[in-house]
RNA sequence: UGGGGCGUGGCCAAGCGGUAAGGCGCGGGACUUUGGAUCCCGUAUUCGGAGGUUCGAAUCCUCCCGCCCCAA
């Protein structure tokens, strides 16, 4: 079968191309260049102009062909606008989950089925099967500490159809042994981490650089309303920070609620991050349809957050309603909320408050 | 110049004769395909200044400097 295999530079997608191959399928390596590289200016670590020719020379070594696309203007309108756009209305975005959604499934599928290939994979940590009814459904990748179906959700029984994960039954460790034994040179290549489109992983001027307006400064006030201190700009601060507020106190003090409009940042004790109720938006039902009534499942509020559960009903216009059983901390509007059965993702959308 | 209190690292603050706790903040690291959190490490040769007492003082005494409160 012909296979487009989105390839980031990384080990896991490296990885992920090579055994389809040795399975015997005709890989086409696909890789998404997102920034202008020309120019001298730094960028992050995915899909720089290393990592390009990194899956290049994987594609190279391996004897597929290998295309690099040009995705620069639609990750501009989608992923970055949407980061500049959360961050100035003083909210949390969660690009890696957009760039899935908006941006790679979104248009993969289409570029694949053009050259010809049923099947997208990708290097993500997750799974997809068939459930009993028939349907495609989601799961975690088997490596726990791994699983990325938490940037996912948004996939629908079409996207699924379509795509293959092939390291999503693996380990870290055991796509390195694979890396390794096939001689792929991104072998000991460390794992991505931080956001791959902000350079030296200063995100406040990035952001600043991009707002239409300039940054919203204003006060920082304890629950009683009292001034604690003043700040640059609501696009430094998410529900649940800590560090950089600049005002000391007896004890921590954490970002409790961020109010765009007057540039207000309330902080408070740890205590007070705990929330029980959310209210999602742009929710996806992987299965298709919304569930009628109320649900029990476990909901992952962000990345390496550890599902818990509680229950879950879905709303007029796409929107859904979720209570914890037991109140978590920072519930964060603009990051993802993903419900799980076990390890089967039910859905998911993006946090609009919490209460 | 009547009385009382206080001055310890960027902030708050223990210590009250035995050779500078702790918290916040800040810096670094770990973790991590988002932000945040969390964890670990680091952060005053020195206690407003100058003398004195003592084997030894941030801790006792004297003077000076600077704050604060009470007083018609």
């Amino acid at each position: 079968m012909r296979v487009v295999v989105a390839m980031s530079g990384g080990v896991d997608s490296s990885v992920a191309a090579a055994l389809l191959q040795e399975q015997g399928h005709e890989v086409i390596g696909l890789s998404m260049q997102l920034y202008d590289h020309r120019g001298d200016q730094p960028f992050g670590s995915c899909c720089s102009i290393d990592d390009l020719h990194d899956a290049r020379r994987v594609a190279a070594s391996r004897g597929f062909p290998h295309y690099t696309v040009n995705f620069e203007r639609q990750f501009q309108e989608t992923v970055v606008a949407n980061f500049v756009g959360e961050y100035a209305a003083g909210r949390t975005p969660i690009p890696c989950a957009h760039c899935n959604s908006d941006l790679k499934f979104a248009t993969l599928v289409d570029r694949a089925l053009g050259l010809g290939a049923p099947v997208v994979a990708t290097g993500h940590y997750a799974r997809v099967d068939r459930g009993e009814d028939g349907r495609w459904r989601l799961r975690r990748g088997v490596d726990r500490g791994k699983d990325q179906s938490y940037f996912l959700f948004s996939l629908t029984q079409a996207q699924l159809a379509h795509a293959a994960f092939p390291v999503g039954g693996l380990t870290k460790e055991e796509v390195r042994e694979h890396a390794r034994r096939l001689e792929l040179r991104v072998a000991d290549k460390p794992d991505s981490q931080e956001i791959c489109f902000v350079p030296g992983g200063d995100y406040a001027s990035f952001v600043a650089d991009r707002m239409p307006d300039a940054p919203r400064a204003g006060a920082i006030v304890d629950m009683a309303g009292r001034t604690l201190g003043s700040h640059d700009g609501v696009h430094r601060f998410t529900i649940g920070q800590r560090k950089g507020l600049g005002v000391s106190a007896p004890a921590p003090l954490y970002v409790l609620r961020i109010d765009a409009d007057s540039g207000r940042v309330t902080v408070g004790p740890r205590d007070a991050l705990a929330q029980a109720t959310l209210t999602a938006s742009d929710v996806n039902w992987i299965g298709g349809e919304p569930p009628a009534g109320w649900v029990p499942v476990t909901a992952q509020i962000r990345h390496r957050h550890q599902a818990a559960p509680g229950r879950v009903r879905a709303l007029p216009d796409t929107r859904a309603e979720f209570v914890f059983d037991v109140p978590q901390a920072a519930i964060t509007p603009g990051q993802a909320v993903v419900f799980y059965d076990d390890d089967v993702v039910i859905g998911g959308g993006w946090i609009a408050n919490a209460r």
